[in-house]
RNA sequence: GGAAGCGUAUCGAAGUGGUCAUAACGAGCCGCACUCGAAAUGCGGUUGGGGGCAACCCCACGAGAGUUCGAAUCUCUCCGCUUCCGCCA
């Protein structure tokens, strides 16, 4: 969300950036929204300096009776009474006007950075740096699901049994390798100087349209029945939720939050094998980190957070990519984007497993987050409280984490190498090995 | 879940229909004075959002709606907190 302010007064960089993004059937609500703000200052002023006549005439009257002149009160209270019905059609026209406006303002992207670069979909997307080596191996790498079924570690006929498609009984190694991730990842963060917290894992729906349209909203999450409650589709929405509507002193930030939660998603819609399994799911888990800072140390953040990424797959041994957002396939909300994809030997391809976003003021002024300025002397042209930037990454998302995990280390014999940095949380276990015993 | 009470600035708290919300009073914080320095003391400052070239004006007392010329104050709904009871890890 823009600044009404800044489209003023930037109107063609506004619609330059929205060129770029190929959505030029969001043109001409520039210049809608510049004369709808027009028209809604004009209607504030009128309705304001009736408020003003009012609130003015209502004190004479309490002088008046305090006097005891009756008369005279009744008087004005009926000279005030009849400006009733114009109020009440300004105040209905104003209100109106500031919904259309901030319908507008929505749905006007963000301004994204400079280093975006152009392109129409994610076709055009731009390979960034590859780590480590992405190779084939000599052997057939197996399906994930195989390769859990031959160590006893999934059970998804029962899962489908008792709670549909898309869901997953992990078990014994796969289950531990699982949590092993997730406890290692926690540990990578806390060790980088975030802060490990457990949210709700249900939140509000004014907190959900904070953060993201209606529709999106009744086509992503599970509501509870009987309730204004939500299951998180990430931990980012309650995380992030914790600073709505504050008003932060600068010494608070950054805010560096590591969070983990369970994340359910409704995923409609039919999709390919690669994306079955325990892929595409309506129930996972996720270790996520959120930043709130410093409008002008949110660019170092982004470089740093996609870094922890990066850094936490190569300790793992995965081969992973990084893939810039191109303009036509960032979200309006974003200023930048980048992907994390780890590599499938399997398919001989990268899938995504991570997604790092600098969200700008966007997320901030729409949730009202902001920073106690008071510092003019350092910053002149900042007299008054100002918006923080928010950023977000994915640090891993279990299981679809344990495919590439699984498919990067499965030997030829079918035994899966532990790396070195879980095996403290496997029981010190160097590899799984396939095995043969009842799973119920 | 039942009952009662409460929600006002950074914190505590007064205000129960007007002429005290730049909100009494207390504390904190910032500045100045006194001091070799500090403490103590004294003086001054210290909510947020919006409009306007400006003067200045509007809005906000948990959120929303209502009554009224006028609402922190009265009514209703919702949210949250506290205490007691019930229930349950």
């Amino acid at each position: 969300m823009l600044d009404i302010k800044f489209v003023r007064q930037n109107a063609d960089a506004v619609k330059a950036n929205i060129e770029r993004k190929f959505q030029h059937d969001k043109l001409g609500l520039v210049d809608d929204v510049i004369a709808l703000d027009e028209q809604y200052r004009a209607a504030l002023q009128q309705a304001e300096t009736l408020r003003a006549a009012r609130n003015k005439g209502s004190k004479e009257i309490g002088g008046l009776m305090a006097q005891k002149k009756i008369d005279e009160a009744n008087a004005k209270k009926a000279e005030i009474a009849a400006m009733g019905a114009e109020l009440d059609r300004l105040a209905a026209l104003e209100k109106e006007l500031a919904a259309k406006v901030r319908d507008i303002m929505l749905v006007l992207p963000q301004m994204m950075d400079d280093s975006v670069p152009t392109g129409r979909d994610d076709s055009e997307n731009v390979e960034l740096a590859r780590y480590g080596e992405a190779k084939a191996p000599d052997f057939d790498v197996p399906y994930h699901v195989d390769i859990m079924e031959s160590l006893c570690g999934v059970d998804l006929d029962s899962a489908r049994k008792t709670s549909g498609n898309g869901f997953y009984y992990l078990m014994g190694d796969v289950a531990r390798l699982h949590s092993a991730l997730l406890s290692y990842a926690r540990d990578f963060m806390i060790e980088r100087g975030f802060t490990y917290c457990i949210p709700p894992y249900m939140i509000r729906s004014s907190v959900v349209t904070g953060v993201m349209s209606f529709a999106e909203m009744e086509g992503m999450m599970y509501k509870i029945e009987g309730e204004d409650l939500y299951l998180i589709g990430t931990s980012e929405h309650s995380m992030i939720g914790k600073f709505i509507d504050t008003l932060n002193a600068k010494d608070s930030l950054p805010q560096l939050l590591t969070g983990y939660s369970p994340c359910f998603r409704k995923e409609v819609g039919a999709h390919g094998i690669e994306e079955r399994g325990v892929y595409r799911v309506h129930q996972f888990e996720k270790q996520e980190m959120v930043v709130v800072c410093e409008p002008e140390e949110s660019m170092d953040w982004f470089e740093k957070m996609l870094g922890y990424t990066v850094e936490l797959f190569e300790s793992l041994e995965i081969p992973v990519r990084t893939l810039e957002c191109c303009s036509g396939d960032l979200a309006d909300l974003k200023v930048k984007s980048v992907d994390i994809e780890a590599w499938s030997p399997r398919q001989q391809k990268f899938f995504e497993v991570g997604s790092c976003s600098n969200l700008g003021d966007a997320q901030a002024r729409r949730l009202g987050i902001r920073v106690r300025g008071h510092s003019e002397a350092t910053e002149p042209d900042r007299r008054s409280n100002y918006y923080a930037h928010t950023l977000n990454n994915t640090v891993v998302t279990p299981p679809r984490a344990l495919i590439c995990l699984l498919e990067n280390h499965v030997q030829a014999d079918g035994s899966v190498h532990v790396p070195q940095v879980l095996r403290g949380y496997m029981g010190n276990a160097e590899s799984l090995n396939p095995h043969r015993h009842a799973t119920r």
